[in-house]
DNA sequence: GCCAACGTTGGC
DNA sequence: GCCAACGTTGGC
């Protein structure tokens, strides 16, 4: 059963750009250092899972693009390397504590789909993404509000 | 730039 | 195990 998930950058630090710009249009999700956010990567994300990628932390926040999941979580080798801004001296390569996959691009929104939109549309208003104080940077999305989404886009799965 | 919400740390 | 203090996220 395929799943869906939100993931968000700064855009600032990595945006849906630079996967555009990666060898393959891919990259690994690396850097992320919450438990709730590894515990979904490490075992809940399988190869095929559709993304959204949500850029945040600007005046704008939006849905930019899809990817798509192309390798299921393995450890995260930047908690181990001590000029890694995300090293984690708890981390060894015994127990590596972090995890991540990789996603690969699949499409741009011709149009981004905007936070501000999202709060006023009446079906996908009610997003994880949008609620209160939320602030984990790999959340699930209903197949409704994927399918949705992609509508509203002008794409195809 | 502000600040609310959250997760983590560490003293007890 | 509690909880205050702290650092971070991220919308606004």
């Amino acid at each position: 059963m395929r799943r869906y998930w939100l993931m968000k950058s700064e855009p600032g630090c990595f945006s849906y750009q630079d996967l555009l710009d990666s060898p393959d249009q891919t990259t690994c999700w690396d850097g992320v250092r919450n438990y709730q956010a590894r515990n979904l990567m490490r075992d809940q994300i399988k190869i095929g899972d559709g993304v959204l990628f949500y850029h945040s932390n600007i005046k704008e926040p939006a849905i930019v693009g899809t990817a798509v999941v192309v390798k299921e979580g393995y450890p995260d080798h930047t908690a181990l390397d001590p000029r890694n801004d995300h090293f984690d001296p708890k981390a060894s390569e015994a127990n590596p504590i972090w995890f991540m996959v990789d996603v690969k691009a699949v499409s741009p929104l011709e149009h981004e789909i905007t936070r501000g939109f999202l709060k006023e549309h009446p079906r996908l208003c009610s997003m994880d993404v949008l609620k209160k104080g939320n602030r984990l940077s790999v959340q699930e999305v209903s197949p409704g509000h994927w399918q949705e989404i992609l509508t509203l886009a002008g794409l195809k799965e």
